[in-house]
DNA sequence: GTTTATGCAAAGGCTTTGCATTTCA
DNA sequence: TGAAATGCAAAGCCTTTGCATAAAC
């Protein structure tokens, strides 16, 4: 899918959603969620308040905090909690299911699918009941380069 | 494996890891030691601290932090990030492997097993040449008793 | 006797809140 | 026009840090 066409896609999404919830339609929102769809990857708050400040349009951090719970509850956008206390967000469509290997050594985060993690989600549904929304796999440890680097860590 | 047996295993634990390092083995820290494994379940270093004042033994919170991250270090404890920023902690030994089912609606917090989850690290070590040292999955949703109370929530 | 750990309080970092001003509907 | 969102700054919460005192070795 162009970069372009996601962009309309997502921008509509969102539309839906704030008149369905009767919240106002902004211009701040919707440069938030296109300056959110213009990177892959992970960010936090203030690595996205610095490059809408730096680019064209300059928004409080205050509006990005009150936007992102907005774009979290539209599932645009997913947030993870790493090693650290800040959270971190990454755009949520056109992004398949992936999980998080977390390196200790280098903090590096990185991204794998696997199928059986879906098999497990139906398991809890079927087992104990719950309604699954939707999960996070993070695995710590050590990525090949930091091996590579040093022989024992 | 009894209670008084668990926590003289863990207190022979910690000793050895505290001589290894050249750390002292100060009365504080195998009191901590002591009250984490007094109890089952989840906890944050207020819950400890509010434990520790309450009972018998008055530590600082700087020392719960800072032993914190040596139990940390040897494998005693676990810590988790849920959903809010504050680090939560759990007794690592005399608990067999498990995840979490984390409630949207009333925040609970319960625990399930997974044997398909070995074979995902087995197979992200395989392809990634990722050396896996724990791992996290958290499921959110919503659970069975959240569903029972009101049907669309 | 040294060196490390503790305890207290202050400082830090991320996030939330309060309130005046602006703006969408 | 009236209600809601923005922006700024202050306050909150959890955590880390600095430093004097106490204690382990």
């Amino acid at each position: 899918m162009a970069v372009v066409e996601q962009n309309q896609n997502v921008q509509r999404i969102f539309t839906e959603y704030l008149e369905s919830k009767g919240h106002r339609k902004t211009p701040e929102r919707f440069a938030i969620l296109s300056e959110v769809y213009a990177h892959d990857g992970h960010f936090d708050i203030e690595r996205l308040y610095g490059r809408m400040k730096t680019k064209k349009y300059r928004v409080s951090r205050a509006t990005l905090y009150n936007t992102m719970e907005l774009l979290l509850d539209c599932e645009l956008v997913r947030r993870h909690r790493f090693t650290d206390t800040r959270s971190w967000f990454e755009k949520a469509h056109a992004y398949r299911q992936h999980d998080h290997l977390i390196c200790e050594q280098c903090g590096s985060v990185s991204e794998f699918c696997d199928p059986r993690i879906q098999q497990i989600r139906n398991t809890v549904t079927e087992v104990m009941g719950f309604r699954v929304h939707h999960h996070a796999l993070h695995i710590h440890g050590t990525c090949a380069a930091c091996q590579a680097n040093r022989k024992e860590p």
